[in-house]
DNA sequence: ATCTTATGAATGCGTATTCATTCATTTTTC
DNA sequence: GAAAAATGAATGAATACGCATTCATAAGAT
């Protein structure tokens, strides 16, 4: 078995326990047990329980980073940029249950008690969305007097809440993706630059 | 010293001491000396470290629910009323910003480690926003196609987004009420009926 | 035969909770 | 009104236990 199949079980292992548990309440033993591998062995893959919370953000993040951005860059219109970050957002969230309630619980409360750790992986990620914004606004279809800076944070809280209390709620009368459009189509009105429709 | 008043101590304490170091982090020996109690005394007034978190929630989310449906009863216009109720929220985070992160973190995964507690005062003040949405949308100011159940999440989610970072962060470059007011802004023109202006 | 990787029982630390004791007030008795 | 008895709030040292981490040993690879 390669080196790298044991780091990633033991990733994948965390992502369940740390979604069902939370990451203090998660005992290393249940990660070992959920990656089969031993306790100690994990060890050998991380210094410490808040090195595997860490790694599974930077990888994690990552790899949704890479995903979104090669989405986008291929639309030209600000507005369908907008409209596939929301869509590709929530059907994350949707589709990796787990992952999903571990970025949303444990990162934001991450920097508590791990001071020194500054989340760049996640900054990055919403910062897609105030590149956005200013494409829009240089082309005129967004309001100039938009603040980049609160519309990035307001949008993607806009989106994170509602796909977080999706995914806990056992009731759905709406659906992800109707859910995503409306939430985009509500922003990019609420946004449009006067001259435009 | 009337009883009260040390339940309001150790209340307050807590807010604190969960603040600054997260629930988990936190000991109770911390909340103690904060509160100038004895260890042991908070255990007269509370049952168990979890029974503090959950009172602490019912008791200042319910002054919250109080008050911004008071400043809503007011008014007439549910535009009017979303506008208050972002000004009133995010004015409140500024204001009691170790509420606030405690609200914003704790409350939010507590789910996790509390299964059986069901944050039903939450769920009432996010609940003020959906009934603003049906109320316009009788009026004919909101669109009808528009679901009440996404609008107060994804409401809620930007102002609360944006909050945390604002007290997050150390540089701002704009106001909480700029922020307040950008959000409602793009909210309320997003969610126009047709025949509005 | 050596080096790498894996194991899981044992260790030790941190801290939530308990409880015997103290002490200030209030109530009762004479 | 003073002394005695009862109350219960408050204390904080002692307990008990959960769990992260270690490490001596084993298994596997080359």
């Amino acid at each position: 078995m390669r080196t790298s199949d044991k780091h990633t079980k033991i990733i994948e292992a965390a992502i369940t326990v740390f979604a069902r548990k939370g990451f203090f309440s998660a005992r290393i033993s249940d990660i070992a047990k959920e990656a089969q591998v031993a306790d100690g062995t994990i060890y050998l893959y991380f210094n410490n329980k808040y090195d595997i919370l860490i790694s599974l953000f930077e990888e994690e993040i990552g790899k949704i980073i890479l995903e979104v951005k090669l989405l986008i860059e291929k639309e030209n219109d600000p507005r369908t940029m907008l409209q596939i970050f929301a869509l590709h957002h929530m059907q994350l969230m949707e589709e990796k249950r787990d992952l999903a309630e571990v970025l949303q619980m444990e990162l934001r409360q991450s920097n508590k008690f791990m001071k020194e750790y500054r989340n760049t992986k996640f900054i990055e990620y919403v910062d897609v969305v105030s590149a956005i914004i200013h494409k829009g606004q240089e082309k005129g279809v967004f309001r100039k007097s938009l603040l980049p800076g609160v519309f990035k944070r307001a949008f993607f809280g806009a989106l994170d809440e509602t796909s977080r209390l999706w995914v806990l709620s056992p009731d759905h009368s709406y659906t992800i993706d109707e859910a995503a459009r409306q939430i985009s189509d509500i922003f990019i009105s609420g946004i449009m630059a006067d001259n435009q429709t």
